[in-house]
RNA sequence: GAGCCAUUAGCUCAGCUGGCAGAGCAUCUGACUUUUAAUCAGAGGGUCGGAGGUUCGAAUCCUCCAUGGCUCACCA
């Protein structure tokens, strides 16, 4: 907002309020108030007692609080307001014969929005809502602009993403959300830790961006002169961790990519990965399983959750397919067979499958499961067995190698993790890597680039490792059953204004 | 990047085939000492997203632009 915006009746009237509390030698923006309760607290402490219980106790009843005024009812010598905390709201009753002349005058003068402080004790009212009698009043902070309305709150989806303050005083679910994203991340850590991982932290400026394909955000580094970029993944240098020994790894950051903005992409976004020395792709698919299963009984109470109008059960074991059996499920095809690049081509036609010109068959059966399968994938679904084309951090797989050992998670039809056996052994990679050069070179500008010192670590040998991503901000949507990625990212990407 | 839809008071929204810009909440003045989206009486508040055009006359019709939402594309 400009600084010469015009101000609007609504912020004219509050700045009066303002001078005249200064000349009354009221602090509008004051300072430390020692709150004894929350809302959410009174709530459980008091809420048992009926309106004479509370009555006979008042005593001993004595609390503070403070929060921001989100309803006022004046009724002359006296009045009613709402007022809210993080953990929600509690009423309070404000008398002049309690509270005296001059805070009455503060209360009567008060906005919706201000913040403020209420010392008084319990009581319930006549329709027993528990409330808190003020014998003291005092605001603590002023607010001089006016809160979106009180009844249907701020639906504006534009403002909510831009203003989030407004949304989140507004919309408590809204504020749930956000503190079960804060609880997801928590319990997901709690599990990690608990199973023996060590959490560490590396470059979010890379030299070469790797371990996805991507386009990455550039940027320069001007003491060193160097082109540096927004990391793409964190893969790369967690497996550097693997050769060092450190065994069990993992890292929740942000990770970069330049690409659109939808109801599921965001340019930045969390992140999850862990690598783990000595295990393999099953093994992944079970921690994967047991981990979410874990987090939604911790923070849901239960495996069986509700995502738009579809009822999940995240109740290990999970589906487990191979891709190739499941596009056979979905079309007929049996890409299991052996067969050349012109035949798959050829299938792809038939079927309706769009492929690129220079798609080979990896890509082709890929382009199967994405158009044929995927979204009907509702319940929890490991995938495995990509193609090793579209795999270039993979081990093949030992019987066919024109497959890996890799598996995604699919949920609501969408992708939540991609995990894999790890690629140890450094000449493969060298040779994935020169492949990956070459589509890039024929015009796949999200091809993986070469590198160097990444090769030159495994050199000295990588222990077979299960290595798993999973994208934090889905798995926060599928367990608020938000429908759209800016629901839970609190400020999400906008246009400039 | 493409298609569809939206943009009216601080907020939530009406406004028909073109004819004086509306409601509720919020604000202001007054009444009210257990209210519940408090109530009652009165008052103020608008460059109808922006710029052009058609017309005697445009919030309304047309064109362009901006911003946003949804869908699609991109995102292996």
């Amino acid at each position: 907002m400009a600084v010469s915006e015009e101000l609007n009746e609504h912020m004219r009237v509050r700045r009066g309020k303002l001078h005249s509390y200064r000349e009354q030698g009221l602090d509008p923006f004051g300072g430390k108030f020692a709150r004894t309760a929350t809302a959410a607290e009174l709530e459980e402490t008091y809420d048992q007692f009926s309106k004479e219980e509370l009555k006979e106790k008042e005593g001993e009843t004595e609390v503070t609080i403070a929060g921001r005024v989100m309803t006022k009812r004046g009724k002359g010598k006296a009045g009613f307001a709402h007022v809210q905390d993080l953990s929600g709201q509690i009423q309070i009753y404000v008398r002049k014969d309690s509270v005296g002349e001059a805070a009455y005058e503060v209360f009567q003068s008060i906005d919706m929005g201000d913040i403020v402080g209420i010392t008084g004790v319990m009581f319930k009212t006549n329709v027993g809502e528990l409330s808190v009698k003020a014998t003291e009043f005092h605001l603590l902070s002023k607010s001089l602009r006016p809160l979106p309305e009180k009844y249907h709150g701020l639906k504006d989806v534009e403002q909510r993403y831009r203003q989030r303050y407004l949304d989140l005083i507004t919309n408590s679910e809204s504020k749930d959300t956000f503190i079960l994203r804060s609880k997801i991340l928590q319990s997901m850590r709690r599990y990690l830790d608990g199973a023996g991982f060590l959490e560490v932290e590396t470059p979010m400026l890379h030299g070469i961006p790797g371990g996805a394909a991507a386009r990455p955000f550039a940027t320069h580094h001007n003491a060193l002169d160097i082109p540096l970029y927004m990391r793409i993944a964190i893969e790369l240098h967690l497996k550097r961790l693997i050769v060092g020994g450190m065994e069990k790894v993992y890292e929740i950051g942000r990770v970069f990519r330049n690409e659109g903005v939808s109801t599921r992409h965001n340019p930045e976004f969390t992140m999850m990965e862990l690598y783990e020395a000595y295990a393999d792709y099953h093994d992944i698919m079970d921690l994967t399983e047991n981990m979410i299963a874990a987090i939604a009984k911790e923070v849901k109470g239960t495996t069986t959750i509700t995502y738009g109008d579809q009822e999940i059960n995240l109740e290990p074991k999970w589906t487990r397919l191979h891709i190739a059996d499941a596009v056979k499920e979905a079309t007929g095809v049996d890409f299991r067979e052996k067969m050349s690049d012109e035949k798959a081509r050829e299938l792809a036609a038939e079927h309706g499958v769009e492929i690129g010109e220079s798609m080979t068959f990896g890509h082709i059966v890929n382009e199967f499961f994405e158009q044929k399968v995927e979204e009907t994938l509702i319940q929890p679904t490991f995938i495995y067995g990509h193609p090793v084309e579209i795999s270039p951090l993979a081990k093949k797989n030992k019987e066919d190698d024109r497959f890996t050992d890799r598996f995604e998670l699919f949920i609501v039809g969408r992708e939540h993790a991609n995990a894999f056996s790890e690629l140890n052994d450094p000449i493969d990679q060298r040779e994935r890597f020169e492949a990956q050069v070459k589509e890039r070179e024929t015009g796949n500008d999200e091809a993986h680039l070469m590198d160097e010192d990444f090769l030159e670590a495994l050199e000295y040998g990588m222990p077979p490792t299960g290595g798993l991503g999973i994208g934090m901000d889905r798995l926060v949507m599928l367990l608020t059953d938000s429908p759209s990625i800016r629901d839970v990212l609190l400020f999400p990407q906008m246009r400039n204004k």
